[in-house]
DNA sequence: CTTTTACATCAATATATCTTGATATAAAAG
DNA sequence: CTTTTATATCAAGATATATTGATGTAAAAG
């Protein structure tokens, strides 16, 4: 129940929908990324990440001072289903801003 | 992405999740039988009735004063992955009390 | 070593959601 | 017609969640 209601309780707010599809479209990005294609600030940024991350759709990878999220894999039949259907909707998404020179 | 967050958003609720749990095992219900099933108070059950109403997981059929709640068919995609993957959750979910006689 | 950069976390406030008790409504019973 | 029953809805308070700004930390740069 308590891991049930963790995934969808990340689902449930437009913001992480929205960091959560820029992720699934744009492969690995640091949250320097996320926060300059958005235009939102960092600890809301972090935060989100990190409630989409406890939920298991993200996994973390730091190298150097850089913390790269990405889709985890494998996601297991429910979360897989939950992206795909966040794939599905019609959102307005930003361009990948690329800011920060972390790019590995 | 509203109805999305609508439904992601009914979900994000254990006394939700026991509802429609039960629901699905039992078949069509009336708001006294899960009333008195788990010992809830009638304001709250109807309100997480309508809930999961508007949110396209159930049907309410009205018969007379009872209103008989029942998982609505046919369920989409995703929803219905939703509710099985509630179906694998370890619930330890009321009997039926059966209390109202509204049963036809 | 000091400063800067990228990120995490905390505290305060704002906002949303849940629970309860009271009230409203409509059907059935008396 | 009046009362009872099943259900819906509202208002108030309690609880949870989101946003922001400030502070902490660790790696890299100067």
């Amino acid at each position: 129940m308590d891991v049930f209601l963790k995934t969808v309780g990340a689902l449930n707010d437009e913001t992480r929908i929205q960091i959560l599809a820029f992720i699934a479209r744009h492969g690995e990005v640091c949250v320097c990324d996320i926060e300059s294609s958005f235009t939102m600030i960092q600890s809301r940024v972090s935060r989100h990440l990190k409630i989409l991350k406890d939920a298991g759709f993200l996994k973390v990878d730091r190298r150097g001072k850089w913390a790269y999220y990405a889709i985890r894999s494998p996601l297991d039949r429910f979360r897989l289903v939950c992206l795909e259907e966040i794939g599905y909707l019609e959102l307005n998404l930003p361009q990948n801003s690329f800011t920060c020179k972390g790019i590995s």
